[in-house]
DNA sequence: GTCTTCAGTTCATTCAACGAACCTAGGAGT
DNA sequence: ACTCCTAGGTTCGTTGAATGAACTGAAGAC
C-alpha cells in the first residue's frame, strides 16, 4: 500500500496490518492461498491480475512471513507459495469479510461457494463456527469449500478444480 | 480501489467488498466511526489523511450504505457520518484484523488498545466474544474500548478524548 | 465589516497499477 | 545441435489514484 511512506500512525497495530496485507490484491492472493493455490501461474490465471504486481505481492508476503517459499520438484527446479501459522490465522478476519461481502455485497450474478465442517458436513455459521458440533471456531484445515450451484462462467485452472468440494488449505491439483 | 476498471472477478463476493472496503484509508475511517468519531475534522485530525482522499471515502461509504449522514445541528448546519446496520456488520471483520494485527504484526511501539465486555468489564477474546458470560459475539454496542496504558503520543482532540475508557459507537465528545 | 471555524474542492506532483513485450532457466522433440 | 515449450518472472511506457498545499464557500462570532 505503501504510497509516499505509508500511513503516518506507527504506533497503530491495524495501520500496520493494513499496510500489509490491505494491499490491492493482497486479500485476493491470501484467499487464493487457502484454496490451495500455490504457484504462480494459477494464481495469475485466477486472479487476471498483472504479472509484476503479482510478483511484488507474493515478495511482500514471503519478506513478511505470511507466506512462505517451498521448493516441491527438482528437476526442473519449482517453488510453490504456502501459508506460513502467521497467514492461516488471517483465516478469522478473511471469512469475516467473506461472510460480509455475501450477505451486503453480493450482485445478482455473484458467486455464493460455502464452507462446511469437514467432520460433519455442516454448513458453517457466519462467525466461523460449526452450529452443529460444538466447534467455536473451526480451523481452516477442518472446512471444505463448496462450489456455487450452477456456476461454470470462469474457465481456468483454478475454477475448474473449485468445482469438486475441496479442503482449505490442500494443494490444488490444476492439471486433471 | 477502483484502478482501471476495478477487480475483474465481478463475479466474486469478496472482490466486491474489498473493491469497496479494502481501499487504501478506508478500514481506518470505519474503525474511528466505530470509535465514535463522527465529525469530518475529527477523521481529518485522528487520522492524518489527505482531505481530498477523505471526502472520497465518506462519500463512497454514504453512496454505499456502510455510512449515513445525519444532521446533528442546525445552526449552524452541520452533518456527521454514522455507521449504519450494514456498516456495524463489519465489526466482526475489523476486529479480526485488530487482532491478528495485536499478535503479528505490532512493533515495539504499538498502541495496544484493548476491548472489554461492557456488562461484566472482563477483556473480549481474540474471537470477540466474552470469556466470562456465554456471549459468543459481542455486539459493537456493548463493547468498551480501554486506551493502551501509558501512550500519549498523538495530541489530536480523538486521541485525547480516547485516552478515558469509551464505548464504541458513542459519539467522541472531542471539544471538553 | 472582519475573523474564525467547518467542510469541503482544485490543482500540480508523485508514485503505484496496468498491460504488453521481453527475458531466463530448464526440459522435450526431432 | 537446434528449435519449441513452459514456468516464472522483469522491463517499460501509459494511465490514474494519492498527496499536500492552496483556495472556496457558508454560517456564525466579535
Amino acid at each position: 500500500m505503501a504510497l509516499k511512506q505509508g500511513y503516518s500512525m506507527q504506533d497503530c497495530s491495524l495501520a500496520r496490518t493494513l499496510e500489509l496485507v490491505g494491499e490491492r490484491w493482497t486479500m485476493l492472493v491470501i484467499r487464493d492461498a487457502f484454496y490451495g493455490v500455490r504457484r504462480y501461474s494459477d494464481f495469475l490465471a485466477h486472479l487476471d491480475i498483472p504479472r509484476a504486481v503479482l510478483s511484488t505481492r507474493l515478495r511482500t508476503l514471503t519478506d513478511s512471513g505470511v507466506l512462505a517459499r517451498q521448493r516441491y520438484e527438482v528437476s526442473p527446479p519449482r517453488d510453490e507459495y504456502v501459508l506460513t501459522d502467521k497467514g492461516r490465522a488471517l483465516w478469522p478476519a478473511l471469512f469475516a469479510l467473506l461472510m460480509w461481502g455475501q450477505v451486503h455485497a453480493s450482485g445478482a450474478t455473484a458467486v455464493r461457494r460455502y464452507y462446511a465442517h469437514a467432520a460433519c458436513g455442516e454448513r458453517l455459521a457466519p462467525d466461523g463456527g460449526c452450529p452443529s458440533c460444538e466447534v467455536a471456531a473451526v480451523p481452516p484445515a477442518d472446512i471444505e469449500i463448496h462450489p456455487a450451484p450452477g456456476s461454470g462462467a470462469r474457465q481456468d485452472p483454478v475454477s475448474r478444480a473449485l468445482m469438486r468440494p475441496h479442503r482449505l488449505l490442500e494443494r490444488l491439483e490444476t492439471d486433471a
